[in-house]
RNA sequence: GUGGGAUUAGCUCAGUUGGUUAGAGCACUGGUUUGUGGUGCCGGGGGUCGCGGGUUCGAAUCCCGUAUCCCACCCCA
């Protein structure tokens, strides 16, 4: 037997139910804020997300699904949905034009890692980005959208907030913190002198508790933000406050990949094992010239669906429709007419065995239909039809021609 | 990529120190001789026990390999 590739999901039957329940619903979200749909290729060049991501990253230093195609180009399945977006955002010269421009997308993102419970090699993401708008209002609106979203599936989460300040306060901060590392280099893990050159930064994040430790006495960037990014910080909590948003500041909180700036927010959850970020986003004001665009603000953030699923409260379903059924085989011809006419502005399920009454209506009950129909011995003589309301357990017997 | 656990019917799982035709519940399906469901009764189909080797008179059971899932690390949505 042929099985799918590992850590790669087919979605069907209750599954799709929670996927296109949530895809409506964030959808709906994301318009009433005023965003609109993008679509962008799952193929990207590979040089899209070296250049984004960065290549320091894990996401783009091992997990990406790279190859190069029949036209000898270097591609890879996009591992995450902001660099395609920004890179059409640049191709349709919108950074030209001006102005503000906000987008939503939905779809799959791959990346080749070791798969777990929240964590595919293919999952899907939903996710927004704001282009033109530097104010910091813009920031707390993506904050406050995801919380929306959220709290309309009915799931539970932790804010985390952090500011990685931008290109004026950053790089004294990195040098300062590199400086401290250095001073306890010895002690630090494998992982972390690897991060001490790739990306200083990502050490803050070290799980391990010795590095940890040593790290508590670490300059901290949000003590060495410059007074704009602190201004923008404050704001942005005063902001959330007052639209009752609640929050925790993550002084440690370093997104994984390179383009971040300023404001950095993870949504967490404590129900759904290890994988626990269910979205995660912030500013990255310096994305769109790095792809060679004109320099424009922009902020963003994206949603994981799998990890969502887990978590969504469904509404309870309701009976809908009809379900039609003959007791006698000479009836099904009838009962199929019925259906097919019915269907014009109706869902219908209609059986094609003459069963009796109460295998109709468990039928019935079991597709979940408002009402089951039968014609049998003394309907198909009266030209009528018996209907049964299944929630109002009433029934009556009707003239075909009314039906 | 590293370490640990799991894998038996469509699903959730039993399977006693290796010993005849591998079981249950749910689901599916048929009947229940007068036309009333989601909660009656009786029956039926469905498994080369993840896959490949090995040990043995004999393997679902023991050993090795491999795949997948789960957990932790790593990382992130």
């Amino acid at each position: 037997m042929i099985k799918s590739l590992r850590g790669m999901n087919d979605i069907l039957s209750e599954d799709y139910e929670r996927f296109t329940y949530f895809i409506n619903l964030a959808t709906k979200v994301a318009q009433n804020y005023g965003f609109h749909f993008i679509e962008t290729p799952l193929l990207e060049e590979t040089a899209l997300f070296k250049r984004s991501v960065g290549e320091s990253s894990d996401i783009v230093g091992k997990e990406m699904y790279q190859f190069i195609d029949k036209g000898e180009n270097d591609v890879c399945l996009r591992p995450e949905g902001t660099a395609g977006v920004v890179r059409a955002f640049v191709q349709k010269k919108l950074d030209k034009a001006g102005g503000i421009h906000r987008y939503f997308y939905h779809g799959s993102m791959f990346r080749y890692e070791r798969p777990q419970k929240g964590r595919l090699r293919q999952f899907h993401q939903f996710g927004v980005e704001s282009f033109g708008v530097d104010s910091v209002y813009e920031d707390a609106t993506m904050i406050m959208m995801v919380a929306d979203i959220l709290k309309k599936c009915g799931i539970g989460y932790r804010l985390q907030l952090n500011s990685l300040g931008d290109q004026n306060c950053m790089p004294q901060y990195r040098d300062s913190l590199v400086t401290y590392i250095e001073s306890v280099e010895d002690e630090i893990c494998e992982d972390c002198q690897r991060r001490k050159t790739t990306n200083p930064i990502r050490v803050l994040d070290c799980k391990n508790t010795h590095c940890q430790s040593l790290y508590e006495k670490a300059p901290k960037l949000i003590n060495s933000l410059c007074g704009a990014c602190e201004e923008d910080f404050t704001k942005l909590k005063t902001i959330l406050t007052d639209n009752g948003v609640e929050f925790e500041i993550d002084t440690n909180l370093v997104r994984g990949l390179d383009y971040y700036s300023k404001t950095a927010f993870e949504f967490v959850s404590d129900n759904i094992g290890s994988q626990s970020a269910i979205a995660g986003g912030g500013r990255y004001d310096r994305l769109v010239e790095f792809l060679d665009g004109r320099p424009t603000p922009a902020v963003g953030f994206a949603m994981g669906i799998e990890r969502l699923m887990e978590l969504i409260v469904m509404p309870k379903v309701k009976r809908e429709g009809y379900y039609i059924g003959a007791m006698d085989s000479d009836a099904v011809d009838l009962v199929v007419k019925l259906t097919q006419d019915k269907r014009a502005t109706e869902k219908v399920v209609c059986d094609y065995k003459a069963k009796n009454l109460k295998k109709h209506l468990n039928a019935a009950d079991k597709v979940n239909a408002k009402y089951c129909c039968v014609i049998g011995e003394n309907e198909k003589k009266d030209g009528t039809i018996w209907v049964k309301d299944l929630e109002a357990k009433s029934e009556e017997v009707i003239l075909l021609k009314d039906f």
